[in-house]
DNA sequence: TTCATAGTTCGACCGTAACCGAAGCATTCG
DNA sequence: CGAATGCTTCGGTTACGGTCGAACTATGAA
């Protein structure tokens, strides 16, 4: 009996509806206040206190104080994912409430996963990656290749930057509507943000969607797929 | 808000320390009676059938009525690997009690998730088919190559009979104590049973802990690995 | 200094859900 | 046919945890 670590603590973390919420709102991958986290799964300043630090103290969140505010934040890609993952299961098995909703389409399509691309276009540009040797998977270890280095660096990302950093440059993650792998880590969040900054996408404000304009669009598929999707 | 699905109610049925308790155990991938189940959790029998009655309804489990018997397991490997993630969260961040009895340290170097081998051992296989070139990463789609059906073949795996079968033959799935993945789906479970059946390994009854014969250690390095490793 | 806002702590309330005893079905065995 | 075993349903108890109001601390602005 009881190998393995205590599983039931951290589920019980995320079953509360209030708290999933809350881990849900995160999925933005933004940084949110105590108070924007209260309204957010809609429960006065005391109660959401009191889940923060619980989701704190279980090793959830991130916190950053900043003067009188104090930013939370997933704690980091795994949490996200084990998130991701329970998504998919509530989403099939669940309530079989999957009716596809407008926002739902837009969530399938292009959607931000903590802080990376995720969705339909996410998957597409990391099947892509790995077609045109800018990945390559051994093992769990997801790799990025020198040409995969160059790419990026012509894309505009700073990757010494990215390499001096501590965090994993490159990881997997599954995608709950696509059922396939999309990119996270350091680079997946770099290359999100150089979209935006290119003004190809821009994200939906408090929710999860990503928008691509129409030329932005037209440019993920010339530069990103490059005709492999 | 309601974006996504109802990621509460199924975490919220993981978080039950009782029905914790029963997905562990199921983790062996063997099936299950209730009342086994039951004094697995430590619970009544009463007690035992709301709760799997729950799980089964929330899709986490499959049922099987034999006669006077009800068999439970898991439902599917993405439940499996979505107890291993939280298994993951808990280990590192949880109470950080990860204080590594001996029997943890058994389940580290190969244990059996859900139905496949995991732990050390198991991310060394995985790692060494990928680099053998018998199995091939694309997307999320892990496929088994041509040389790596004739290597299943000639180790004994009924390869017609697998691709048969619905279930999808090659599958990843991340590892809770090595942080890397190893090989699920009906190839991975067929893989352990034909190790099981070559005399090489033993599952402990009632554990996840998988005991290698010192021949059968030396047969998975010399024929599995193969001096990749 | 005084006021306002962000967050926390305390105490009390209340609902949900886990739990078991007992009784009720169903299946198998003698 | 009983008798035994496996599982479920019902009813009632109990306890844990989510919730908010009120009072408190800390930071920043007027």
């Amino acid at each position: 009996m009881k190998e393995g670590p205590d599983i039931a603590r951290i589920a019980a973390l995320i079953g509360d509806p209030a708290r999933a919420n809350m881990l849900t709102a995160l999925m933005t991958g933004k940084a949110l206040t105590a108070t924007e986290l209260a309204t957010e799964a809609g429960i006065t300043g005391q109660t959401a206190s009191s889940h923060l630090s619980k989701m704190d103290e279980g090793g959830l969140l991130r916190v950053l104080k900043q003067g009188r505010h104090k930013y939370f934040s997933l704690a980091n890609d795994d949490v996200a994912s084990v998130l991701e993952g329970l998504m998919g299961l509530a989403a099939r098995s669940g309530h079989l409430r999957t009716r596809t909703g407008p926002k739902e389409a837009s969530l399938r399509k292009a959607r931000v996963c903590y802080n990376h691309l995720a969705g339909d276009m996410g998957t597409r540009m990391f099947d892509s990656f790995l077609e045109r040797g800018f990945l390559k998977v051994s093992g769990d270890a997801l790799d990025l290749t020198a040409q995969g280095g160059a790419f990026m660096q012509g894309f505009g990302v700073d990757m010494a930057a990215l390499r001096s950093g501590k965090a994993p440059l490159c990881k997997e993650c599954l995608d709950w509507s696509a059922r396939r792998s999309h990119l996270a880590g350091s680079l997946g969040r770099a290359i999100l943000s150089r979209m935006e900054e290119l003004g190809w996408a821009k994200r939906t404000q408090g929710s999860r969607v990503v928008t691509f304009s129409r030329a932005g669009e037209q440019k993920f598929r010339s530069e990103i797929l490059a005709g492999t999707g």
